[in-house]
RNA sequence: GUGCCCGUAGCUCAGGUGGAUAGAGCAUCGGCCUUCUAAGCCGAGGGUCACAGGUUCGACUCCUGUCGGGCAUACCA
């Protein structure tokens, strides 16, 4: 309707030109925009302002000189001109009535288009280190990106969604050594656990789990692992050089044979688990991407060779550097490390590599906001690369801070001291936690109160929604009860009944549907779609307060009740979107 | 110190590329169940959009500065 519109102004100013009436050569983009207030119409355009502008003209004159110029027939039902120049536009009756039409006949297809004509998109979510269950904070960017993945594929994208597994870097190590640790205590006391090893209690299950597979089969005398150790942090000692010095000795120690066993034991434990828990989320991925396999495949060496073989390498105290500064960086980053590993943007230099010779048009890194300051490394590489900057986006969650009531809950993965998402879903329940996940802009801190979540109350906009489609279909079961029916069909053409204040502002949000899935997809978004569906529900509760919808009447019945599928439809739609059942009975 | 994000009602937050009288929800106060689910509805109060300049027909929105908060600034991932 909107397009409509801009045609007709687009038209009307054409006219204009060809009477000599605007002076021809002008370029200008016209805007239409839905209006907040009924008192402006339903939609609205500036054009005359910003023309008026450029022509030094009455901004007022300018706007009743095309307005006049504007027929109006078909979806216009009346063009008002108003203040300082905005032009409104009112529509027609039967333009309502054709999206109640329209919300009947395509179903659940309804607010769907093709407007991604099918080009391919990465959303590369959550990739949480498997070093342990997911946490609340991982939570958001699962809700985030199946959220965003789900609005792409209604607009037409095909979407595919990744989990990027670090499964190389050194905290694998720390993770094997806590791992280790644990089993030996579960026969034996130990002189002190590492201030930096992952103190989980996961991590002892999974101890217990290799206990019971390989029974003693993993001991080892343990003189030489303690052996004139260096001071850990509580000995006022270096945290850092404590575990990697008994990461070491564990190497040789257990030999490499058994240590890649817990090791692996350790990755395959936390990766199901995260697995499952995100299933259980409704999150799922399409692909979990390894680390490991970058490696082994040659994509990060590959980078790096790349990267060298343009001149954008150089080696500074036996570290290679990528020179990042040259690209808008803050600082040279390193490559590979003194000791000869390559660090862990290296194997992003060669994931995104990867990603991009995958042939995506559009790829999208979903990252927490503690990563903000990766995003300029990346755009180095890419620049660097001669690759398309704009093919990739970075959006960043922000914290998710929980609450308990007033009470503020601290997390920490190495601590062991958090609320995991599992907790949070047992606790809230999946609907509310992706709600209020996605309830507040991404770049927006959230606090998530879960007391409020868990209520079962007005103050909980998930139930305030779903009660809504819940007592539609309560009504459209009440039917036969009260011996009364719904011809759905005739009701297509019996839709003048509603005129209504109460019938029209749901209509007119109705309309607004698609364009709001639209901009919340395109500019991933999902808070435009709860906050719209929170009015839907809003309108609906009002109209069902108003009015009765199971009356006599057979035609205005017919109406209502057709009305009332339609929203119904745009609810489960909407929620289904979201990741947040549509309730039948509550 | 530098970079990014943020500052809107008592609280939590919306306010696409500048638009009309700045909006919701909670909380507060006052009403509505012999009628389709009261998990609901109706009404009232509540604001220097952090502050100060600038850009223009018009600024919560854009620019500059100040103040305040969060995050990041590794040869960790």
């Amino acid at each position: 309707m909107q397009q409509q519109i801009k045609k007709l102004i687009i038209e009307s100013i054409a006219r204009l030109q060809q009477n000599n009436k605007l002076p021809t050569g002008l370029s200008f983009v016209v805007n239409v925009d839905p209006t907040k207030t009924s008192e402006h119409g339903d939609f609205s355009s500036n054009i005359a302002m910003l023309l008026a502008k450029n022509l030094r003209l009455n901004p007022m004159g300018l706007a009743q000189l095309i307005a006049a110029e504007i027929p109006v027939v078909g979806i216009i039902k009346n063009i008002e001109t108003a203040k300082p120049g905005f032009i409104n536009f009112y529509l027609t009756d039967h333009a309502y009535h054709e999206i109640v039409r329209a919300i009947i006949s395509a179903k659940e297809k309804f607010g769907s288009s093709d407007l991604g004509k099918n080009k391919m998109v990465m959303v590369e979510f959550v990739s949480a280190n498997p070093t342990g269950p997911l946490h609340v904070g991982h939570g958001r960017g699962a809700a985030f990106g199946a959220t965003v993945a789900n609005l792409l594929k209604t607009m037409g994208f095909k979407v595919h969604c990744e989990y990027y597994v670090n499964d190389a870097g050194r905290q694998m190590h720390v993770l094997a050594l806590s791992i280790w640790l644990r089993y030996l205590e579960i026969d034996r006391k130990l002189p002190h656990f590492p201030e930096n090893g992952y103190k989980g209690d996961y991590v002892i299950d999974i101890a217990h789990k290799l206990k019971k597979e390989y029974g003693e089969a993993l001991h080892r005398p343990l003189d030489f692992l303690y052996q004139d150790l260096p001071a850990d942090a509580n000995d006022g000692g270096d945290k850092d050089f404590y575990i990697d010095t008994m990461i070491q000795r564990v190497r040789s120690l257990l030999g490499e044979k058994d240590y890649q066993l817990i090791l692996q034991a350790g990755i395959s434990e936390i990766l199901t688990d995260i697995k499952t828990d995100l299933e259980e989320f409704g999150v799922t991925f399409d692909e979990w991407f390894l680390e490991s396999h970058l490696i082994k495949n040659g994509d990060v060496q590959k980078g790096i060779k790349t990267l060298q073989d343009h001149g954008y390498v150089y080696t500074k105290d036996d570290a290679v550097w990528f020179r990042a500064t040259d690209f808008g960086d803050e600082k040279d980053r390193v490559l590979t490390r003194t000791n000869g590993q390559t660090t862990y943007f290296a194997s992003d230099v060669g994931y995104h590599l990867n990603k991009y010779m995958r042939g995506f048009d559009k790829i999208i890194d979903v990252f927490g906001a503690d990563h903000h300051g990766y995003a300029p490394r990346i755009n180095a590489f890419l620049k660097a690369m001669q690759l398309d900057i704009n093919k990739l986006e970075i959006l960043l969650v922000q914290f998710a801070i929980l609450y308990r009531g007033k009470q503020k809950a601290q997390m920490s993965t190495r601590s062991g001291e958090f609320v995991t998402l599992r907790q949070l879903r047992e606790e809230v329940g999946k609907d509310a936690a992706r709600f209020f996940y996605i309830m507040r802009k991404n770049d927006q801190h959230l606090d998530f109160d879960m007391e409020l979540a868990k209520s079962q109350s007005t103050d909980n906009p998930v139930y305030y929604i779903q009660y809504a489609h819940a007592r539609i279909c309560s009504v459209m079961r009440q039917l036969e009860d009260k011996q009364l029916s719904y011809d759905s069909e005739s009701a297509k053409t019996q839709l003048h009944k509603l005129d209504t204040v109460h019938e029209k502002n749901l209509l007119r949000r109705l309309t607004r549907y698609s364009l709001i899935l639209q901009a919340a997809a395109l500019n991933y978004e999902p808070h435009l779609l709860a906050h719209y569906l929170r009015e839907l529900a809003c309108d609906f509760h009002a109209y069902y307060n108003a009015h009765q919808f199971l009356i006599e009447d057979k035609e205005l019945r017919n109406a209502r009740l057709c009305l009332i599928d339609a929203t119904k439809q745009i609810l489960a739609n909407g929620l289904t979107l979201l990741g947040v059942l549509a309730p039948e009975a509550m």
